[in-house]
DNA sequence: CTGCTATGATTGATCGGCCC
DNA sequence: TGGGCCGATCAATCATAGCA
C-alpha cells in the first residue's frame, strides 16, 4: 500500500536499453566464456569501453544474464549458437552441445 | 584476484528443510528512513548502537549490520560513478566529494506526482 | 490501446577472503 | 578463535521498454 515508494527512493529507474553494439560485445563475451561467465574487473572495464556503458552496467548485465540464463537456458539457445563459437576460448559443456560450426570469421 | 563463479555449492541450499528460510525482508519506509538517518550520522556502527537500532526498528542485529554494509557499498559505488563519467565535468584533480548527492550528471526530474 | 515479455536496476542476504 | 568488513554475487522484484 503506502509502499508506493519508488517515486522518491528509486526514481532513477528510467532505464534505456543498451545499444546494439553494447549488447553485441556483452553477449560475445558471455557466450564465449559460458563455462565461467565472470569477467575480471579489467575485462569489465574493457567491455564497458567497447560497449559505451559503465562498468556497473556491465556488472548488472552479467548478473542478470547469468541468473536468467540459468533459469531458462532453452530460451537462450538461439543466441547462444549465434555468439558462441566466435571466441571459443573455452568449449566446456553447459547442457546441450554437440554442434560446432566454428571458424566462420575471425575479426 | 580471481573471483570465483559457481563455488558456492548452493547459496540456496535450503530446499531440504521445507522451511521458508531467510526470505527477503521487506523493510518498511520507516525502518529505511531511520537507518538512513543513522547512516548519515555514522557510517559505521558500534555494537551498542547496533543493538539499540535493532531493538528500535524491530530488526535483527544482523539485518542492521548487513544493511549498513550494503549501504556503504552503495555509497562507494555512487561516488565512483559520480565522478568517473563526469570526466569533462570540471577540473580533474580535486575531489571534494562530501557525503552524498553531488552529481553533476544527474538529469533527474522531479515528478512531484505523489499519492494517487 | 492492451497485454505480455524482455531487460536494466535495486537490494536484502550469502560466500570466501582478510584483518584484528 | 570469533566477529566485522569488503568485494562480488545471487535472487527476487520493481518499473519501464518494446513488440504483437
Amino acid at each position: 500500500v503506502m509502499i508506493l515508494r519508488s517515486r522518491f527512493l528509486d526514481a532513477r529507474r528510467k532505464r534505456r536499453n543498451f545499444s546494439k553494439q553494447a549488447t553485441e560485445v556483452l553477449n560475445e563475451y558471455f557466450y564465449s566464456h559460458l563455462s565461467n561467465p565472470y569477467p575480471s574487473e579489467e575485462a569489465k572495464e574493457e567491455l564497458a569501453k567497447k560497449g559505451g556503458i559503465t562498468v556497473s552496467q556491465v556488472s548488472n548485465w552479467f548478473g542478470n544474464k547469468r541468473i536468467r540464463y540459468k533459469k531458462n537456458m532453452g530460451k537462450f539457445q538461439e543466441e547462444a549458437n549465434i555468439y558462441a563459437a566466435k571466441t571459443a576460448v573455452d568449449a566446456t559443456n553447459v547442457v546441450a552441445q554437440g554442434n560446432q560450426a566454428n571458424s566462420p570469421s575471425t575479426p | 584476484v580471481k573471483r570465483n563463479p559457481p563455488k558456492t555449492a548452493k547459496v540456496s541450499e535450503y530446499g531440504l528443510l521445507g522451511q521458508p528460510n531467510a526470505i527477503r525482508t521487506n523493510f518498511t519506509t520507516k525502518q529505511l528512513t531511520e537507518l538512513e538517518k543513522e547512516f548519515h550520522f555514522n557510517k559505521y556502527l558500534t555494537r551498542a548502537r547496533r543493538v539499540e537500532i535493532a531493538a528500535t526498528l524491530e530488526l535483527n542485529e544482523t539485518q542492521v549490520k548487513i544493511w549498513f554494509q550494503n549501504r556503504r557499498m552503495k555509497q562507494k559505488k555512487r561516488e565512483k560513478e559520480g565522478l568517473a563519467p563526469a570526466a569533462a565535468c570540471r577540473s580533474a584533480k580535486d575531489a571534494s566529494e562530501a557525503s552524498d548527492q553531488s552529481n553533476c550528471t544527474s538529469p533527474e526530474a522531479s515528478p512531484s506526482s505523489v499519492s494517487s
